[in-house]
RNA sequence: GCUCCCGUAGCCCAAUCGGCAGAGGCAGCGACCUUAAAAGUCGCUCAGUGCGGGUUCGAAUCCCGCCGGGAGCACCA
């Protein structure tokens, strides 16, 4: 044993030990009687090596499973891999490979990273979604929800992304542009298949009610924001003419959420790119709206986007009849409206809607107050009255408050059959289908004769054709329509021939069930064993950064539901907690290649070796804010973990009878641990981290210049510093574990026991105040009643002296910390 | 523009219920140790909690208004 801190050295001890004994197998034993607990850290994609992020997330997940299997429970820590996806696909084009090749290269070195890493996981769990043995149970999910109902082909205008080639769901489109890439994301007219998450809308939003106070408000605030819950009614307008005349076609349709401003509508808006547009103008006005769409047209979203730019439109000829007081409205085609939100259309009032009222003072149409809310007329002001008020010159709603004429007109549509309450959302259904090569293969059959065939579970998987290098280039259709031989198949019904469907699945499918597949990842009868899943599910713990606040959460939250209304699950929501952890930053900005200020995880770990990155990870503040690099000081981590570690080294008492060690140091010990204990609970890791720095400096005290390093209690206290410290530290806390003569694995030992007698102080300061000010500090028994202790404090001379002859007024006493004496004024 | 979160020492951050503003670390200074340096050990300096009001016996903590920083949403009818 060498007699200083060696990291090289201790890490190249206990890796191969650790390798050897598996310390983190979780047990299937349906018998074992240990507490479950499952802690999930979000699986990583395969793009090279381990970074910074990865280092920060795992040391974070860490130190909860750890903590659990010190407190002796079965635990579920797996790892897998993310592994379908276009970083593999691009790097094959370039290198003329097969993805696979990448990917696993990089799962390879990435496997390796995290051993070394030493995070706390059962290896034997591990699985890369691109495995066929994974994405077969991806395509039977998909199968299922075929079945149910919940994924169909249909046309639509989708999101696109240029760079990538292929369509993007709603959720991977920020601002306009591409999630992954960056590009701006246009519009086209496609057929692709969908799953009807919209469905689940309603519950997605009810069942967050479960997860406060476990999840990040702000990621509960992101998903209802998306989800986007609107509750009004529809309305019915018939088409008419302009002097409000019923004339043959429509209804058209509108969603509103103030039914009661229906007599402040003076005209009516089409969302321009919506059919309904085209098919109303008239002949005489079709030459202005096709200039006027194909000008749309042209605008990107992120032009569209723009929130203040000015309002224009066309003028379609025709007329839809305000169904409460029979008037005309001009209907209009106009880019503020959106197509696919609603109905496509809706009733301008411009009065009480900012948007209408800059689109009728543009258009130079008018307006109409139905609703008084002691603002000035908007006409004049230019700013929409959208408050709560009285309805003014509404016909049967005048007078009633905002409430009250909501309900009012929904009542009158509803009894005249021209409309009825309504909810809408934001939310819309979830595009996968997917126009590249490395994902999973969507398992339907297109049957000139039958249709769209699922292909039948027992020919599951549907395998990748191996195509590789510049078949992969994308074309904008998918690489996998070129592969003849695979394209053609036999219908599973007719028997005719018929051909395979050739886009791919959203990755994100693939990454919103790997939790359930870690239960039995080596089944290949079934997606997940029911039975393994209700012993681990829901996972206790979820670990992972909030850019998947809104995608994959929202995603796999959905899923979980249709599992659990196909009977295969018993809950509603997989992930019981979620902790999300910051990044690691530098200089106050992103790390990024481009802007040349990324920190190298290998470099670091090489300078200061595992545990010092783990330990300023953990160490740097609170989880879920971000690290700046530039703030933290791993070599101070170094030398703390030095500074424990001899502790251990100079220990020179015999193992046992730690009760008749020094008093004052078990008590530190034990205090120690159960603040500690509490701080890994509440997730405050830095506090738990400061709690043990502190420990360690009261032994360094006890040895130096206290009881000793012969002293049971030293012994007592430093394994316990080993044990606390193996959450973030494991290579220095084993070695620690040795030095005190302990066989490995120190993350296997029992976390110690607090003695609650240990922890009950005999004496506490309690703080006496005179009008606030503190004027003197007594040493009194925890159990102190009021009584005495105002006795005492009464009798206190400095006391005395501040109170100066004055009488009391007013005691109030906080047992036993705190006096505070409140003289009489004198009058 | 709207909503939410956060402002504590030179810096990163603690402070269960409203009860002594400071646990821990970084940086700095000093002493000891050392042939010397490094390492190590010990000690010290440093804020009254962004600003202004309010509630309270008592406010970092609760309320109101500003200032600064961050995040989310942003034509969703």
């Amino acid at each position: 044993m060498e007699p200083h801190f060696d990291v090289e050295a201790i890490q190249a001890r206990w890796l191969p030990v650790w390798e050897d004994l598996q310390p983190f197998r979780a047990s299937d034993d349906p018998a074992d009687p240990r507490p479950r607990c499952y802690v999930l850290d979000m699986f990583p994609y395969p793009s090279g090596d381990l970074h910074m992020g990865h280092a920060e997330a795992f040391a974070m997940g860490d130190v909860i499973a750890r903590y659990r299997f010190l407190k002796g429970d079965n635990v579920l820590h797996p790892i897998g891999w993310d592994s379908f996806g276009l970083p593999a696909e691009n790097a094959a084009i370039v290198r003329g490979e097969n993805p696979a090749a990448w990917t696993h290269r990089n799962i390879a070195t990435q496997a390796e990273s995290f051993r070394r890493y030493a995070i706390s996981v059962d290896w034997s769990r591990r699985f890369n979604t691109s495995d066929p043995q994974y994405y077969r149970w991806t395509q039977w999910l998909f199968l299922t929800c075929f079945r149910r109902g919940l994924a169909e082909r249909r046309a639509s205008a989708v999101n696109w992304c240029p760079s990538c080639q292929t369509v993007l769901a709603n959720e991977q489109v920020v601002a306009g542009e591409c999630e992954r890439c960056g590009a701006a994301v246009t519009k086209r007219e496609l057929t692709q298949w969908y799953l009807r998450i919209t469905d689940y809308a309603e519950q997605l939003l009810d069942d967050m009610a479960e997860l406060r106070g476990t999840w990040p408000e702000r990621v509960l605030t992101m998903q209802r924001n998306w989800i986007g819950r609107s509750t009004g009614a529809y309305v019915d307008f018939a088409l008419c003419d302009d002097q409000g005349t019923i004339v043959d076609g429509g209804p058209v349709t509108v969603f509103t959420t103030r039914p009661d401003t229906l007599f402040g509508a003076t005209f009516f808006v089409i969302a321009a790119d919506a059919p309904l547009a085209s098919a109303l103008v008239t002949d005489e006005q079709r030459a202005a709206f096709t200039d006027y769409l194909a000008q749309v047209r042209r605008a990107s979203d992120i032009e569209r986007l723009a929130a203040d730019r000015p309002k224009t439109g066309v003028f379609l000829g025709r007329y839809v009849r305000n169904p409460l007081d029979g008037s005309a409205l001009p209907v209009y085609a106009a880019d503020y409206v959106l197509a696919d939100y609603g109905t496509g259309a809706i009733m301008a009032v411009p009065a009480h809607d900012q948007r209408d009222l800059d689109f009728a003072r543009a258009l130079d149409l008018p307006v109409r107050v139905v609703v008084e809310t002691g603002e000035p007329d908007p006409a004049h002001t230019g700013r929409a009255t959208v408050a709560e008020g009285v309805a003014v010159d509404s016909g049967p709603l005048t007078g009633l408050a905002t409430a009250a004429a909501i309900t009012a007109a929904i009542d009158l549509l509803a009894e005249r059959g021209t409309g009825r309450a309504a909810v809408t959302y934001r939310l819309r259904d979830w595009l996968i289908s997917r126009q590249r090569y490395w994902g999973a293969p969507i398992p339907i059959i297109h049957c000139p004769q039958c249709g769209e065939v699922p292909v039948p579970e027992a020919d599951l998987p549907v395998l990748l054709p191996d195509l590789s290098g510049e078949q992969l280039t994308p074309r904008g259709t998918s690489p996998l329509g070129a592969a003849v031989q695979w394209l053609s198949v036999a219908c599973p019904h007719c028997g005719e021939p018929a051909q395979r469907d050739t886009d791919t699945m959203d990755t994100f499918v693939d990454s919103a069930w790997y939790y359930l597949r870690y239960c039995s990842p080596q089944d290949d009868q079934q997606a997940f064993d029911p039975a393994a899943v209700r012993r681990w599910l829901p996972v206790t713990q979820y670990v992972g950064g909030v850019e998947h606040a809104i995608l994959h959460l929202l995603y796999s939250r959905f899923l979980t539901k249709v599992l659990r209304d196909c009977g295969l699950v018993e809950f509603g929501e997989p992930f019981r907690a979620l902790l999300n952890q910051g990044q690691v930053i530098l200089n106050g900005a992103a790390m990024s290649k481009s802007k040349g200020n990324m920190v190298d995880l290998g470099q670091q770990i090489d300078a200061y070796g595992v545990d010092a990155v783990r330990l300023t990870m953990v160490f740097a503040g609170p989880p879920e804010e971000d690290i700046d690099w530039a703030d933290v000081s791993p070599s101070g981590a170094k030398r703390f973990l030095a500074r424990a570690w001899r502790l251990a080294r100079d220990v020179t008492a015999e193992p046992g009878a730690p009760e008749r060690g020094d008093h004052s140091l078990r008590c530190a010990t034990h205090r120690t641990v159960a603040e500690v204990e509490q701080a890994i609970t509440g997730l405050r890791f830095n506090v738990a981290v400061a709690r043990i720095m502190e420990l360690v400096n009261t032994v360094r005290k006890a040895i130096d210049s206290g009881p000793g390093p012969a002293d049971p209690a030293v012994r007592e206290a430093v394994a316990a510093i080993a044990i606390m410290m193996s959450l973030v530290a494991p290579y220095t806390a084993e070695d620690m574990w040795s030095l005190l003569g302990h066989p490995p694995p120190v993350a296997r030992a029992e976390w110690p026991q607090v003695d609650p007698a240990l922890l009950v102080q005999r004496e506490v300061t309690c703080v006496v105040q005179v009008a606030g000010k503190v004027r003197a500090r007594l040493a009194v028994p925890p159990g102190i009643d009021e009584a005495e202790l105002s006795r005492r404090a009464l009798a206190d001379a400095a006391v005395e002296r501040a109170l100066a002859g004055r009488g009391v007024a007013r005691l109030i006493i906080r047992p036993p910390s705190l006096v505070n004496i409140l003289p009489e004024v004198a009058s």
